[in-house]
DNA sequence: TGTTAAATTTAGACAAGCCTAAAAATTAAA
DNA sequence: TTTAATTTTTAGGCTTGTCTAAATTTAACA
């Protein structure tokens, strides 16, 4: 069984594993983690003791399989708790992320089990980010950012790249959110802003907020 | 903020207070706590420092007005999860006690007013405890034990006074459960075993199980 | 009422997870 | 390639919540 910390440093380091190929430098857990240097090595060490992280003194470290599944399923859980909070309790989907750090860490598999069914079985959260599935699994998505699009491409919004307050509000206030066609009308080449259709009417926006949406186009 | 542990602490000392008139003794305490006498002095000082708990040694305690609005916060989001776990995600009332342990630890009121809500403001769990409001008010209920009840009384199934798996098992195999309509057809003097009638069909109980059923009679 | 017995508190320790300060290893630069 | 800068680890400490063992207070009984 696994302490509340030791999840959370787990869970760190399945993001971070995702931009590094190379091990994780201790350095980038603290920050990730918010603490120093020397308490990320403490709780390294302890993982690495527990075999679910790989670590070699001045080298960093990696998840091992055991750790990577640990991990994922406490994304699993993540995920599904912020589903249930925009569906079921009509949460915007900018408020839901603190509180499903809480509710990730509950301990009981059959909760899980009948949440996800509960749910419907939900492929992505409310952000558009995949859902592992109960092996830990993440089914990989084509998605690209509304920036790639061409002119008259179309596609749906799945998903935001920097999940700050402002800019999830900045989305809900315009309506968009995931499941939103959005249409390319203009591209600008000389700012990078354009010029998009959602529903039944249009928008200009920035090169950074066509930057931060993620469009599934198939 | 109060932490887990200290969350845990006021809910056992609102509990005590329901049989005790006098203050709480700290054997009292650690044995509901399943801790040893001196670790709930300790823990008693320190909420007592918190002015959550009224203490003096070797006197006992007690909670404090602030002390009690916290313990009927926690015990409102145990049972509000309670009936979220058995209604919505069709657990067996027996089973949600362990999960609603952890759940009631989450913090945020907003949660916990959407999910109020969601489950259309019940006011009592799936054990026929009743729930808290949001100032930590219980309304009373003149819930009677089955075996006050006379011969031809009948009575609407409310509550279970000690909730051990079994007996709540036991209660599942024969259909009863809150809200089960019981008359009472006979009771025999000699043993204090009684037979009902649930529904279509009679059982034959014995003092043990009517000793353990609340009924509201009104 | 004096003397056990029981209940309660204090003292000192320990593990988890964090910290600061200092030492050691690695990397970068001149 | 030798020195300086950076990264990482170690050492020692602190808080929370627990423990055991010992001391103290209260209750019980003869």
């Amino acid at each position: 069984m696994f302490t509340l910390a030791e999840e959370n440093y787990l869970k760190a380091l399945f993001h971070l594993e995702n931009d590094n190929e190379e091990g994780i430098s201790t350095n980038a857990i603290a920050e990730k983690m918010k603490t120093r240097p020397s308490s990320a090595t403490d709780m390294i060490q302890k993982l690495a003791e527990k075999n679910v992280v790989s670590y070699q003194k001045y080298k960093g470290s990696f998840l091992t399989k055991k750790g990577k599944f640990i991990a994922a399923n406490v994304i699993r859980k993540h995920r599904l708790w912020e589903v249930f909070l925009v569906e079921k309790l009509n949460f915007q989907w900018d408020e839901v992320h603190v509180i499903a750090e809480q509710l990730e860490h509950i301990k009981s598999d059959e909760l899980i089990k009948r949440l996800d069914a509960y749910l419907d079985h939900p492929d992505f959260d409310p952000h558009g980010d995949p859902i592992p599935d109960i092996n830990g699994i993440i089914k990989p998505t084509e998605k690209k950012l509304l920036s790639e699009l061409q002119i008259n491409q179309r596609g749906i919004c799945v998903g935001v790249k920097e999940s700050s307050s402002q800019f999830l509000q900045y989305l809900d206030t315009r309506k968009i959110g995931i499941g939103t066609t959005i249409k390319v009308l203009d591209k600008e080449d000389f700012d990078e802003s354009m010029i998009i259709q959602i529903g039944d009417h249009q928008l200009q926006i920035t090169d950074k907020i066509a930057n931060n949406l993620y469009i599934n186009t198939h």
